[in-house]
DNA sequence: ATGACGATTTACT
DNA sequence: GTAAATCGTCATA
């Protein structure tokens, strides 16, 4: 019996325009399980499963580069269509890496904050060391992508790709992951924007509760279970 | 031209 | 726990 294989959907699909036309909170949330991928010059693959993630809800949200209708050369990239990527440079030192989600002109993105390393990890471990003093305590593998500067390190994400095309660009982009299970996902306040006043205590911020790779375990008075979507 | 400020990480007490 | 590192960007003058 000639079994023609099964026209299978690949395990390596990646995402599309549709899966990032969405408001950030909900893809905050869907990203959790997908894999984030960075193809480097010579071919390597570098890729991590996303356990930890942000939303930035727009012009209203005042933790959001873009609150009040800001729109300058540097967050220009968030007014761009979803799927585009928006990496800025901050504290002088570091990148942050966000999805682009919603629609142009309406400047909503998701903070890509932590990845358990999947392919790569040799690569990773070096670009990180790269970026430490020599001589300083070995890097053990929840060091490499628990947090989002960390996570541009590891993944050599830099300027270079602020505002590339996710679902086009040859070296960076998404490909479909298990969904993260409701049980598995936790909710807490936005790390790192305390100064955003009622809007840094709203419930933004999404994880796997159990996974090692998160950045930062919230206090418990911010914990908030996953119930609520 | 100048000054204040980070969607962070690291090392150290 | 606290503090330093380090500089592009933007608002003000």
């Amino acid at each position: 019996m000639s079994t023609c294989p099964p026209r299978t959907v690949s395990n390596r699909t990646r995402l599309g325009r549709g899966s990032y036309a969405t408001d950030a909170a909900t893809l905050a949330r869907r990203l959790l399980g997908q894999t984030l991928v960075r193809v480097l010059d010579d071919g390597t693959r570098l890729a991590g499963r996303i356990v930890e993630t942000e939303a930035y809800l727009g012009v209203q949200d005042r933790a959001a580069h873009c609150f009040g209708g800001r729109r300058t050369r540097r967050n220009e990239a968030m007014y761009a269509k979803p799927g585009t990527a928006y990496v800025y440079f901050t504290y002088g030192m570091h990148h942050c890496f966000n999805i682009v989600a919603g629609r142009v002109d309406e400047p909503t993105a998701v903070l890509i904050r932590a990845l358990e390393p999947v392919d790569g990890l040799e690569a990773m471990r070096a670009r990180r060391s790269a970026h430490r003093r020599p001589g300083s305590r070995p890097l053990r593998e929840t060091d490499l992508c628990s947090g989002p500067a960390k996570t541009c390190q590891a993944l050599g994400i830099d300027r270079g790709f602020n505002g590339v095309d996710l679902t086009r660009d040859a070296h960076l982009f998404l490909e479909r992951g298990a969904p993260a299970s409701d049980n598995a996902v936790q909710r807490s306040a936005r790390i790192g924007v305390q100064s955003a006043g009622a809007w840094a205590d709203r419930p933004l911020r999404w994880f796997l509760a159990s996974n090692p790779h998160v950045s930062i375990r919230p206090r418990a008075a911010d914990e908030w279970k996953s119930a609520c979507q």
